[in-house]
DNA sequence: GCATTATTTGAGGATGGACTCAAATTCGTC
DNA sequence: GACGAATTTGAGTCCATCCTCAAATAATGC
């Protein structure tokens, strides 16, 4: 019997099989790919199903709907950074502000692969809205973090806030670096520049000192 | 007789008559409302025609179909985007880079009311993109002369990759106010201390001396 | 091999939204 | 106030896309 795991809406079914659990996984990835090429809304379901090698009633069946898959997508996307953003912690702590900057601009063209599809996906406009604000809260918690243990003593709530910009910052990065013939091709490293000079001075009044203890001014 | 100015699509009719007119700008006033909240696929013809008090009918009187409401309103505010970006080369021979800054950051705050559905627009994948490829351009070109009037002497090509830069800044600035419950509250200001920290630094070579004469270095 | 459950398939239902058009109405002009 | 031209109207067509479902097929356990 279909075990329908209690609580998905009239059909929704986990893979019980090898086979499903592969076709999940291939379907994803077709989905994530053309959505990311297209957006999400210009990607139907059949395009998915196709280009996963299947037929559309495979789709729907582990996919109550084409939001579910949108959901899927971001979930798995948020997975990916939470990784990503513990890792980054960890190294923070060894990390000049200077070399902070770099490494965090550099980590979105590094994950770019593993989350192509998240910039169309948040731009989407469906109505369970909390999952994209989940992702957008870790993310923003994620770099907010790694600034507070290569800063400590900076200010949570300004630590959120240079983290929500320095997100932003990754996202033009990344439609800079995305798009077909987007703007000048300097603009990119220009980007790179204006954040460098942005955190380094954010968190200079927070430099290390030799002994390990911070000098914050009042 | 309908004088179809030669060359429209299958039907476009200029408005002939006041009323006409008229109607034109209501339809457009409400197809950029719809289309600033709601994005450009989600807004349906039958909507803006409600919104705008008329019926169906009349929208594709003076709209061949839907793209064709999108490229107008484009055209619109590629001319708002021209008088003040020429408005603005005027007032940058007199401002310093650090008040240019300022004022660059403002000036999408105030423009904001008169071109709101410019990024639902420029986000939108219609067939026709070379309108807003030229949108794009007109803005880094009037943005780039601005930098060039305050700063002479500046590389036109770094200018270029310069707006680029200051143009995405005003993007993610608009969309950090727009939104419902986007960013943290301190975020804005952070981004705009970012760029006046960002201009400052890429125009400082070109600050001019008091007898008029920049002092560029090599 | 047989029963049971998981997966696949694809034709078709349902919906929504872009677009049409002929008839009615209003406007401008003489 | 009558004529032609501009505008309004809204029911109706068309079609793309989401989604359903019953029957066929494949895998699994015994």
């Amino acid at each position: 019997m279909d075990s329908n795991s209690s609580r998905g809406k009239r059909t929704s079914l986990q893979p019980m099989r090898a086979a499903g659990r592969q076709r999940v996984e291939e379907l994803l990835e077709a989905a994530s790919d053309l959505m990311a090429e297209r957006g999400y809304e210009a990607t139907t379901m059949a395009e998915i199903a196709a280009r996963a090698g299947a037929k559309i009633g495979s789709l729907y069946r582990f996919f109550p709907n084409k939001e579910a898959v949108a959901d899927a997508l971001v979930q798995r996307h948020i997975a990916v950074l939470e990784d990503e953003y513990a890792a980054l912690a960890k190294r923070a702590a060894t990390l000049s502000p200077d070399a902070l900057a770099d490494v965090l601009i550099e980590l979105l063209v590094t994950l770019h692969p593993r989350v192509k599809s998240l910039s169309a996906l948040m731009e989407a406009r469906t109505d369970k809205m909390e999952i994209r604000d989940r992702a957008r809260g870790h993310a923003i918690a994620g770099i907010a973090a790694a600034l507070r243990v290569c800063a400590p003593g900076l200010d949570e709530a300004l630590a959120r806030d240079i983290a929500a910009v320095v997100l932003n910052i990754m996202k033009v990065l990344r439609s800079m670096l995305a798009k077909d013939a987007p703007t000048t091709s300097g603009a990119p490293d220009e980007l790179r520049q204006m954040h460098r000079l942005y955190l380094t001075d954010r968190l200079r009044p927070f430099r290390r000192t030799p002994d390990g203890i911070t000098d914050a001014e009042p």
